[in-house]
DNA sequence: CAAAAAAGAACTAAAGTAGAACAAATTTTG
DNA sequence: CAAAATTTGTTCTACTTTAGTTCTTTTTTG
């Protein structure tokens, strides 16, 4: 069919003479197109005429005749196309499993070496996510058991009482509920049989809050 | 007809040319096809031409047109299509969301009105799942709180200790631990503020088992 | 192992860009 | 109206970039 330009300088003249029902000239086409010669737009007309997009009567002045156009779909149509391809494409959404936490290390240096978990896309569709296993039972009181899987949204946003992913001093990733008092950062368990850890909020660092639990039986 | 090659070849210069009005270059399409080198293009294209499917100029750059398509697609291309297509139905599975459990109203009653939960294929991958919102803090002590969503599969086969879906006296219908004993059936709830229901076995019937539980926040 | 497909490299050609000289057509004007 | 002026189109050269062709070698595949 045609290259770029030849494509831009057709459509120029198609609009110019549907316009004002003469062709242009061949300094309007050059300044159109983005040139600095004439020449350039001899050679493009050639190989438009070459091509039956346009005939010319030579050695006329103004004398282009567009033949015909290219073919082509309607952007509203290629559009609404794609548009169907993600909808379906959309139906689950790959998030990333990065394994069990309160495993001591940080969610970022496991962040390769990841399986991942299908979600539906209607839970995911708002943010980034990840999965991890949740390990022990210090949040049994919120129906959090060891082995279940957590669906994190990542964001460091959390208000009180939310349960977040939170990191200790770079080194040490937990599942808790949070509660900010002035300076501190309270990490509170749910089970009696634990306690509330209270740090300087400069060695904690909130890496997601709880979005999901999702537990497999058997 | 066509090869696979060819025909993948073709609806590519159709697509690009309706999309951009302009010819695909060689290297484009070596990229689309998926090859790594341009001459394998020129023999496709020189075999589409032969095949009357499209015209170029030649020793022209950008220079080709569709003349026709194919009726038929290639079997190969056939197949792979229906095995995209599979993958993206089986990325989840709607299944059937019955409304609240323990709201004293047998399972079937309820199977019409329904609203639809898209599942991961995998989760529910091997049998017939629906799903329940539970009600009540009867089981918290397994983890399970008023409001999460389980998933269960339908059937009447249940070992002793599973939690099952419950139908008692064809009537009311909950969520618990079963543990059978001689005649008769118990439904254990997990919460000491509960009380053990001991019934005879005529009286209870099992619509499912749990298979997961579901759980949002906010 | 032979035919077909693909890769790779070398080569050739076209497209794009620019400038200038020139020729033909058109318009202006004396 | 005809010469002059001006606009417009053509052609040539030169150079860079992009693209297409062809041939040989390698790999794949039946």
């Amino acid at each position: 069919m045609l290259t770029e330009k030849q494509y831009k300088l057709l459509m120029f003249i198609n609009k110019i003479t549907k316009e004002t029902g003469c062709s242009p000239s061949f300094d309007e086409m050059r300044t159109a197109v983005g040139l600095k010669s004439k020449s350039g737009i001899h050679a493009l007309l050639t190989a438009l005429e070459e091509r039956e997009f346009i005939k010319k009567l030579p050695h006329k002045a103004r004398a282009l005749e567009v033949v015909r156009l290219p073919k082509f779909k309607p952007r509203a149509i290629i559009e609404e196309e794609k548009k169907r391809e993600n909808a379906l494409l959309n139906a689950t959404v790959n998030i990333p499993f990065y394994g069990k936490i309160a495993a001591g290390v940080p969610i970022e240096a496991i962040a390769d070496e990841t399986s991942f978990l299908p979600m539906p896309f209607e839970m995911v569709s708002n943010g980034q996510f990840y999965a991890l296993k949740v390990e022990g039972d210090s949040m049994v009181d919120a129906g959090i058991l060891d082995g279940d899987t957590a669906i994190i949204r990542q964001t460091p946003m959390a208000n009180n009482g939310d349960i977040v992913v939170a990191l200790v001093d770079n080194q040490e990733a937990t599942l808790k509920k949070l509660q900010r008092k002035e300076k501190e950062v309270w990490l509170v368990p749910c089970n009696k049989a634990y306690e509330v850890r209270k740090l300087r909020a400069d060695r904690v660092q909130i890496q997601g809050v709880l979005k999901s639990i999702i537990r497999n039986y058997h």
